[in-house]
DNA sequence: AACGGAAGAC
DNA sequence: GTCTTCCGTT
């Protein structure tokens, strides 16, 4: 066993969760298996308290900004038990991303990246679970939702 | 900073 | 398969 592997980051108490199931469903989905780094990414996002790491571009939805590159990648570094971790690696595996259309790069823009969500999320979580008991927060967190599919489901 | 090939871990 | 590590190139 890896020594300071144990760790594990659950929100609680104020936090809480604002996000649907399937955003945290990183060890119990079928046949999964580690955490993925776009999940990770958007938990990130998703709490108030790493806003200064990385935030929503806001103008731009499903755009964010990597406030703080090391610090991202520390902390995916103690998700994954990786101290090795940094910005140069981190930015690979987003790079891979790239042919799986999950992410794309914002060109010109300093650590911006771009969710595909309408081609990642909406095909693989029905609307029904992308319900959270606080709709209005969710809508904040996730306004891409709202913008793409959302809308010409509720209209 | 950003890209993407290559090899390897798991 | 999904990264992690390393690194030459732009």
């Amino acid at each position: 066993m890896k020594a300071g592997c144990s760790i594990v980051e659950k929100p609680e108490g104020g936090g809480g969760y604002q996000f649907p199931d399937w955003a945290y469903k990183t060890e119990s989905s079928p046949g999964s298996r580690q955490i993925q780094l776009w999940h990770f990414i958007l938990e990130l996002l998703q709490k108030e308290e790493f806003r200064h790491v990385i935030a929503w571009q806001q103008g731009e939805y499903g755009e964010f900004v990597i406030k703080d590159p090391d610090e991202v990648a520390r902390l995916w570094g103690r998700r994954k038990c990786k101290p090795q971790m940094n910005y140069d690696k981190l930015s690979r595996a987003l790079r891979y991303y790239y042919n799986k259309r999950i992410l794309h790069k914002t060109k010109g823009k300093r650590f911006t990246y771009k969710f595909n969500f309408n081609k990642l999320v909406m095909p693989n979580y029905p609307f029904i679970n992308i319900r959270s008991s606080d709709g209005n927060l969710f809508l904040q967190t996730l306004p891409i939702f709202c913008e793409t599919s959302m809308l010409s489901l509720i209209k």
